[in-house]
DNA sequence: TTTTTTGCAAATCGTTTGCACGCTG
DNA sequence: CAGCGTGCAAACGATTTGCAAAAAA
């Protein structure tokens, strides 16, 4: 674990924020959590806790899912971590350091995740909002179809399929 | 249930619709499904399946949440009813019928649900598909924060814990 | 040493399903 | 009367939680 005497590890601009919040909170750094947060922005940009918990124990580490579930908790309360649906009916997380703000096309044939950011989306949404009074805190736009990859290919039938059990 | 000698109750569009989906897939028309037909298109906008169950029950009625999950099922192949999640951990639902697609704005104060339609606003999501050559199939945009109604009288505290726990 | 964390397994929660019986077409 | 539909209770899958042992501050 020790780093070679006297020099520590170059950290990462993730681990010096994860830190600072949890320091902030009382609360304390331990092995598990900065495996989590590695593995978190090691990995493709969008996961699950089943999929992270998968990577964790596959590259070693004896973490729990419990552990798991409770960091990326953390995670996402210190704003390094985004919460997403996608359609499926578990959770999924994507690192944000480094990522702004960004709507999804979810392609149903092949699961692909399309991110894109437009202003003026974005400014068109807050018009709307203005006329109704409503000041906006959060918002989540997620478009579902069919990539250019697939459109050929995908079987209407099973895109359908996909179409209904969207849990969205 | 019969109706008196010879006259059949006024079929509501809903019940027309309902009954000719289920022929079409050689289903049964019963008096459980349109109990909770008519208790759909009674509520309020939006309700989960547990109130729906709940006023099925209160109604007298006497049926068990299996169907009343079944049918809520049916009824959103059927397309009466349209499944939101508006950022619970449970679905929601919404009559379709006379009700044209729109998004949400969905209040962490009171929970109240706004619904909007702009066209502009479909019309940006289409450009933006199109370059991305990507064929939309479905689309969910939700904007949670506070209404005009909250804007003063809203705990942030809670606010922000309520925006924290959105599974969306 | 004090406090927070962890792993475990059990508990939740919303939702789904297998089965035996009941009702519609 | 042949199929569907229903209720029940058990099964499910994702996530959460209580607790006693383990690790950080």
């Amino acid at each position: 674990m020790a780093t070679p005497a006297g020099r520590s590890a170059p950290k990462t601009q993730e681990m010096l924020r994860f830190e600072h919040f949890l320091r902030g909170r009382k609360l304390k750094l331990t092995g598990e959590r900065l495996a989590i947060l590695a593995a978190v922005f090691g990995s493709g940009k969008h996961f699950d806790a089943e999929t992270l918990h998968a990577e964790l124990r596959s590259a070693g580490g004896d973490i729990s899912r419990a552990t798991v579930y409770r960091t990326l908790d953390l995670l996402v309360q210190s704003g390094l971590v985004r919460k997403n649906s996608l359609g499926a009916n578990h959770a999924n997380y994507e690192a944000a350091l480094g990522n702004e703000h960004h709507d999804h096309l979810i392609c149903l044939g092949c699961n692909r995740v399309i991110e894109f950011y437009r202003s003026d989306l974005e400014s068109l949404q807050d018009a709307i909002c203005s006329e109704h009074a409503f000041r906006p805190l959060h918002h989540s736009l997620q478009i579902f179809g069919v990539c250019a990859a697939c459109k050929d290919t995908a079987d209407e039938g099973r895109i359908l399929e996909r179409l209904a059990q969207i849990h969205t």
